[in-house]
DNA sequence: TCGCTAGATGACACCGGTTTCTCGGCCGCG
DNA sequence: CGCGGCCGAGAAACCGGTGTCATCTAGCGA
């Protein structure tokens, strides 16, 4: 009634073609949208719109007038309309450059199991921090996209001038990381120097004395913060860490196998080896073979990260898994609700990692 | 001049605010948008539309100088509007029930290859085919998001009923598969058949006469392609492929340690175990590791996949490495450009999977 | 009884694009 | 010369929501 088209009345009034009043219908074959449920619930779709936004403005028997005409269609807001009138999209980009799949993974699963049941979707972005415009790219990304919010993994979560473009470009963002950066709302922290410490814990209470250590490359948070726990840990049970104990890796294989040959050749020889992750503990493992040391029986072999590797390597590897998909989880989630009230600790290191300990180290053979 | 809002106008007179014109401007803070470009190149918005959609029905010289104004601007038009005046976003779902990590990331980045330096974007959705209303759940993801097509990944990708349901819900669809399912406008193979025949004449050829298969489950399309390719090369070198030879396996590491244990109590024992995935064959080799065979003195090995795992092993295993990037960039094209002509045979097996001989075959020891 | 205020609701413009329809001008044709 | 058709371009409606502001009502104190 209220809305007649000219073109439409006149069609029928020349057609007779009896339409039908479709006061209680919805377009076939399309979804039904708010003027939809405004026209079936005699209210305008401002009121509609209230509803679905949750305000406190709509008298309680509207409300549950207009829901029940909501679930009845099964009405769902389109989130490209909303999304059109916020100036804001209901999209969460995933920002990573980094070559280990399962991490990637485990992360963007956490991150849709927050954003499950609502209606938010991921969008993934890899990107190569070495290109000089890598920055820009990840802008064209949010400004395009105009995504809610994005989750930086590292290393490029490590990135100031990244978090600095995407401020720039309003768009707000979560950085997986290993310590306090900036604004703990802004940051899911894996705590990586407690779990080094379990690592050394270990080690020593096997009896190891001379430990090796294959550092990741020193440009990485993560590389700095698991030294400096482990070094901390060995340092707090009297167990030095010479320098000629520690390499430097760049968490490939090739790196943990260059690395494993220098602490190799070293004499004495140390009677373990902590990799900083299980790509270079892999690499650890391929020298031993090489030498024919036997591990864990010449050589115990702790890696870092709980990959699909660790428990197929022969012996299966010791190692530490990380929280992996809690921590997206809580990043989606930050971005979800960023007025997450119970202040900020709670949300800052909830998540342990832990040693998982499996049939790579053991007692060395001579006290 | 054209465009003068009365309430602009009457607020500019009351307040006695000189108004720059704005001709040349744009809206600071904000990015420009079709009616800005409108404006500059003095012409309707409709006329910018139709540059934007590469319309023939412009005029050179109107073409040239709004794509001027364009460039000037660094216009770029905003996906959520067009989708929604479309009724299709520019969002391309990756729907993927599977455990293995680096496929999955692989045909990720492979699609997000295709889809750089466009206006789409690629959106996740990991659902699991055992619960009973995945259907409904992908159904709702592409109603929702309107997305313009989807890309399944094994083995949902051979679920019917859910392709049926993406057609009922107008969506679009690729399967990333190992034989002909329906349309192959609708799907990207790959050719598993050739490569498990290489990698039984190169077995063959190193003189192994009793090989093991480790199949995997025998639900799955691949299962069966496989195994009906390694059976049919084996058959074609006059070498039996007799049942106790095959095992079901799971495509997991502890059916493959179960599959190993059940081929290596045979007698005589196989001198070759074809694993049909990586996951399978690290559970042979515990298997072997455990029984004191020596690989690949005492068994040979081959896996399929060529995951992070493969060249870990000790010693490196030989496998098949499918090019899952180049699947994924060809899943994406298709949807992107489904009217690529050319015949659909050039894109319906262009990518040759390979064997990668590493270190984990040699010949039998004793002939 | 009369404002007056605050809460509930609606009308209308707007977000940034596209589709539909219209219109003027140019052309070929009879 | 007149007419119809085609083509380039624009005005207006529309896609499905939200923001702003006006309106209406009820409840309150004076």
């Amino acid at each position: 009634m209220t809305r007649t088209r000219k073109k439409a009345a006149l069609n029928r009034a020349v057609l007779k073609v009896p339409t039908p009043p479709k006061v209680s219908g919805i377009k076939p074959g399309r979804n039904a949208t708010i003027n939809d449920i405004a026209r079936l619930a005699s209210v305008s779709k401002k009121t509609v719109s209230r509803v679905i936004n949750q305000s406190p403005l709509v008298q309680e028997a509207t409300r549950a007038r207009i829901q029940a005409v909501i679930d009845k269609f099964g009405y769902v807001p389109d989130p490209q309309a909303r999304g059109l009138a916020f100036r804001k999209s209901f999209l969460i980009g995933l920002v990573y450059d980094n070559p280990n799949a399962q991490y990637i993974v485990n992360l963007m699963e956490g991150a849709l199991d927050a954003v499950r049941n609502s209606e938010y979707e991921v969008v993934v972005h890899p990107c190569d921090r070495k290109k000089p415009d890598f920055i820009s790219g990840v802008r064209r990304f949010v400004e395009r996209q105009k995504l809610r919010g994005v989750i930086l993994l590292p290393p490029i979560s490590e990135n100031d001038e990244l978090t600095r473009a995407l401020t720039a470009a309003e768009c707000s963002y979560v950085r997986i990381t290993y310590t306090q950066l900036d604004d703990p709302a802004r940051m899911v922290i894996s705590n990586d120097r407690l779990a080094v410490a379990e690592v050394a814990n270990y080690l020593v209470s096997l009896g190891h004395k001379r430990i090796g250590y294959i550092a990741g490359p020193p440009g990485f948070r993560s590389a700095v913060e698991r030294l400096a726990g482990f070094r901390e840990a060995l340092a707090a049970r009297q167990i030095p860490l010479t320098n000629e104990l520690i390499v430097e890796g760049g968490y490939t294989y090739e790196s943990g196998v260059a690395g494993g040959e220098k602490l190799l050749a070293l004499n004495p020889r140390p009677t373990a080896i902590f990799a900083s992750n299980d790509e270079m503990a892999a690499g650890v493992y391929r020298v031993a073979n090489k030498l024919g040391l036997a591990v864990p029986g010449d050589l115990s072999i702790v890696g870092f990260d709980d990959g699909p590797l660790a428990s197929r390597m022969l012996p299966s590897l010791t190692t530490i898994r990380l929280p992996i998909r809690e921590l997206g989880r809580l990043a989606a989630n930050k971005i979800l609700h960023p007025d997450a009230a119970g202040g900020t600790h709670a949300m800052v290191t909830p998540l342990e990692p832990h040693l998982v300990i499996r049939d790579s180290c053991q007692p060395p053979s001579r006290a």
